[in-house]
DNA sequence: TACATTAGAACGAACGTTCGGTACGGTTTT
DNA sequence: AAAACCGTACCGAACGTTCGTTCTAATGTA
């Protein structure tokens, strides 16, 4: 375990210690399974600071979520710079995130499963925060720019990244029989296929 | 409120009184924000009632879990057992989900977004239940029929159907413009372009 | 009478949180 | 330079509340 008695961890590391085992704590039993008390043994730390540095069980969990889609909207931020018209950042946000399940399966599980408005309710759904609203605009600009079939965007958005997100679903729960990287440029090409335009004589 | 003070049910319709204020606590608030007096507070029976008739908390909700379950398998089987050829198959699997999620979204809400492992830790995860495993049994025959592309089968059953999920997401919090119906046609038609077997004469 | 069912007060455990306290570096006062 | 003071960080025993559950008595039903 992250036991740490002797306590030399002080001030922002400390902080970060508690986050690290907090997401840990979270993502494996879920927040309302883990108590703060859980928390402070497993990362050796006192009660006391764990309320100094966030004020309350919640705090901490909004914390933790905020930081967490801050750095998935940060990798999505880079994928749009880096990567130029609709075919080339869906394909580039799609390996982003099965990236980004497979070295942090912790962090997309949070992200992705955790029921949030459970336990911080004035919170809006996940899919009108940041790193969702990207995939949105990327789809718009597609249509906009004759790539993607002109359709509602709910829809368009929904097909490009539906079946990824799923996937990622599937390989969180740990029913997959391959890596998660095996299935990714297959994903890739279903997934355009599904919002493409289709050449001109089509019939 | 369904309130019921004098408490004039017994046996098996207290049985389902209690599942249904169950079912709408638990979409409603989930199912740590809920307790047992609460429910027995909004459905006017005893706690001596609940115990008597489901034994635990737990044993409660799984009670809950299973009967939905069925009930959304016995619709799939239904749709199956009308519909032949896998596109129709699809199409009618997507509208009954559809269907489900607006007439019923407490129960869509239950089935889809809880996280039953955090309450029910012995079940299994929701994608390999009966109408999930239907739903990749579909697919499977449609590539064995030649209907649908020699794919991956978890990249094919996600593709088909991950975009009508994520819409139905959207639906059930509440971030979609319009109702779920309009949306219908355009995903059934859209995921089926992901999927479907291209003409012989395709590049 | 016998059995199944309902009633609700009571219990113990676990939880989030509080609060009086220590440790310590920096700043002001004497 | 020493003393007094201050604010920040950390500690952990203790508190009040809530929750799931139990238990015994009462009640309806056959």
């Amino acid at each position: 375990m992250t036991e740490n008695p002797g306590s030399s961890v002080r001030g922002a590391a400390l902080r970060k210690l508690v986050l690290d085992t907090a997401l840990e704590r979270f993502s494996r039993d879920g927040y309302f399974n883990t108590s703060i008390h859980d928390i402070r043994r497993q990362a050796g730390v006192s009660i006391g600071s764990i309320y100094h540095h966030f004020g309350n069980k919640e705090a901490l969990a909004k914390a933790l979520y905020d930081d967490l889609l801050q750095r998935m909207d940060a990798g999505l931020a880079e994928v749009m710079q880096r990567e130029s018209g609709c075919r080339a950042r869906c394909d580039g946000i799609i390996a982003f995130m099965f990236r980004a399940a497979t070295e942090a399966p912790q962090t997309m599980r949070f992200v992705l499963e955790a029921r949030h408005r459970e336990f911080l309710p004035d919170e809006p759904p996940v899919c009108s925060s940041r790193p969702f609203r990207r995939m949105r605009e990327c789809i718009e600009q597609g249509i906009q720019a004759g790539e993607v079939r002109p359709m509602e965007i709910p829809v368009a958005a929904t097909a490009a990244f539906g079946g990824a997100i799923r996937l990622l679903h599937l390989h969180l729960d740990g029913v997959l029989e391959k890596p998660l990287a095996h299935y990714l440029t297959e994903t890739q090409e279903t997934a355009w296929r599904a919002i493409a335009m289709p050449p001109a004589d089509y019939p």
